[in-house]
DNA sequence: CATCGCGCTGCATTTTTTGCACCACTCGGA
DNA sequence: TCCGAGTGGTGCAAAAAATGCAGCGCGATG
């Protein structure tokens, strides 16, 4: 949209801190992007940025306006899509912030899912922990957000919320493997590998460990899910991850899951949402609905 | 704002409903007018308008992307006060849609109040009936809505709500006027003036009759409130109002209102509330709060 | 059938935006 | 301490975009 370059631009410039260096990436000469800026804040009667010898910085005012200008950006882009509809053509684009947990089987299988039904629709997903994911949807940068045991859920429309009791990974042979459902002190008995500590699920089990007696006998930690359950496989060692991030049936590879008994953990829970207050585009409202509906029926 | 003019020129076009005049309006030429909107149709893909002889009318696409514009426009406008509090300045605009009730007392009052604390503050209030107040929020015409008995609550952000039990205005020398409140069958006794049939007071009235089995003696019918509280002076009639219609004492011009026994009436409710979604400029938002406050401890 | 108002277009003109060259300044490191 | 590489800002001319004028075709209206 022609009319929001400006706009745009001055959002490049609060990202890379930088005309010159917005301007490159604009394609544009560092006067022009220059004087537009001076020429809005004139317009405007504020300063939107500080500038400091190094580049600038965003003002007060600047922040607010970033802040709107993205808003409008967004709007914009979700009304062309919406015009898209109306013509019938199904096209259209969902950006996605997620917890590990979800790359793996889950959104794989959601977003083939939908693409089957609409071609048209491409997607973008990023991995961020819950306090990431919040900032990319202030950002603007992420359309949904679905993540396990959010931090603050200010700005944070939630669209729905499942229990995700944790479960324990282990080889097919472990002695473990055998009953149905596991307690958490029958896994403190055996060699763990943990994730890393700003993980969730890592939270969960150091609390129920503290109420505990049991010392737990941690012997690996990553922030790698895929490593930790390979690891299973060659060692008598017991991962944890949660249903989100199973396959829907089991591994094929040697490894199982084994739910531990609720007693023994607090259950967390995966949030989907988006920023409070956006109108969603129509793919995005559209995938969100599959999101939400396929949760619902396997988790509550 | 310079880069919204295209947006705003399309939206004085769908107001309109001709470029010509719309041009006119806008101090420009047609031709220029007519250039912008064939260049923003064809970047977006989409005819915004019919073209008729007798002029243009919206599309479907063109009633999303007016609904769009209107919300942007509005934004960038909450957006520049916002910046101007920051700076100090506390200017801002108010609009407001309300029913003819708040027109002759509560307004008047509170506006005052209001433009002592911020006389930068510049207000515009509308008389609406409750559909119309509720298109004028849509339209965004309207920031804020106080309507009494609104129809349908769509599109509707509801701040507060308050009873508005009914009186009876009469002369002070009215047999009536001697009780603290008055039943309404004895209302019925007495000549009557009743508000037009779309207003609400009307509707409440009627419907208490139906239960009734008295007759009502309906001498004149009036949308005027003023006008009706006038013929009292010099009738033996009585009039309806709601509290919020009533001066905070008594009149100075020998009427007096009385309460309707709450048995006899349903009671009716003011709404106070804006557009859905939409986020208040900073004088809106400070305007409110004032009402608010006043409306809940006034009459809860 | 003439007229009026409508949206639209070719062309000359005006206004705005852009790019080049260059200035003043700050910061880091030789 | 000085130099170079980085920053934002400015004067001026070229390029691009928006505007206004005159006029076209078309349909509704009296």
């Amino acid at each position: 949209m022609r009319f929001q370059t400006t706009l745009k631009y001055i959002d490049a410039v609060a990202r890379t801190g930088s005309i010159r260096r917005a301007a490159d990436t604009l394609s544009i000469t560092s006067t022009a992007l220059n004087r537009r800026i001076l020429a809005f804040e004139k317009e405007l009667g504020a300063e939107l940025f500080e500038r400091m010898s190094t580049g600038v910085r965003l003002s007060a005012a600047g922040e607010l306006l970033v802040q709107s200008a993205r808003g409008q950006i967004g709007e914009m882009e979700r009304l062309k899509t919406q015009l898209a509809d109306l013509k019938g053509e199904r096209r259209g684009h969902v950006s996605i912030a997620c917890s590990q947990a979800m790359l793996p089987y889950f959104f794989p299988e959601q977003i083939a899912a939908y693409r089957a039904q609409h071609p048209l629709v491409t997607f973008n997903v990023m991995q961020r922990d819950r306090a990431a994911a919040e900032e990319a949807l202030v950002d603007h940068s992420a359309d949904l957000a679905l993540v396990f045991e959010p931090a603050q859920l200010s700005d944070f429309d939630v669209l729905l919320a499942v229990d995700q009791p944790v479960h324990a990974v282990m080889a097919a042979s472990h002695p473990l493997a055998r009953q149905e459902v596991v307690r958490l002190r029958e896994c403190f008995g055996y060699p763990l590998i943990m994730p890393a500590r700003n993980i969730s699920v890592r939270g969960l089990i150091d609390a129920a460990a503290r109420r505990s007696s049991a010392r737990m006998k941690v012997m690996v930690e990553s922030d790698n899910f895929e490593f930790m359950r390979n690891l299973t496989r060659s060692e008598e060692i017991i991962a944890f991850q949660i249903p989100v991030g199973l396959p829907s049936g089991d591994w094929e590879d040697g490894t199982v899951s084994r739910p531990i008994d609720r007693r023994d953990l607090a259950v967390g829970r995966i949030y989907l949402g988006h920023l409070k207050g956006r109108v969603m585009p129509v793919a995005v409202a559209g995938f969100a609905r599959q999101i939400q509906q396929v949760l619902a029926e396997r988790y509550e």
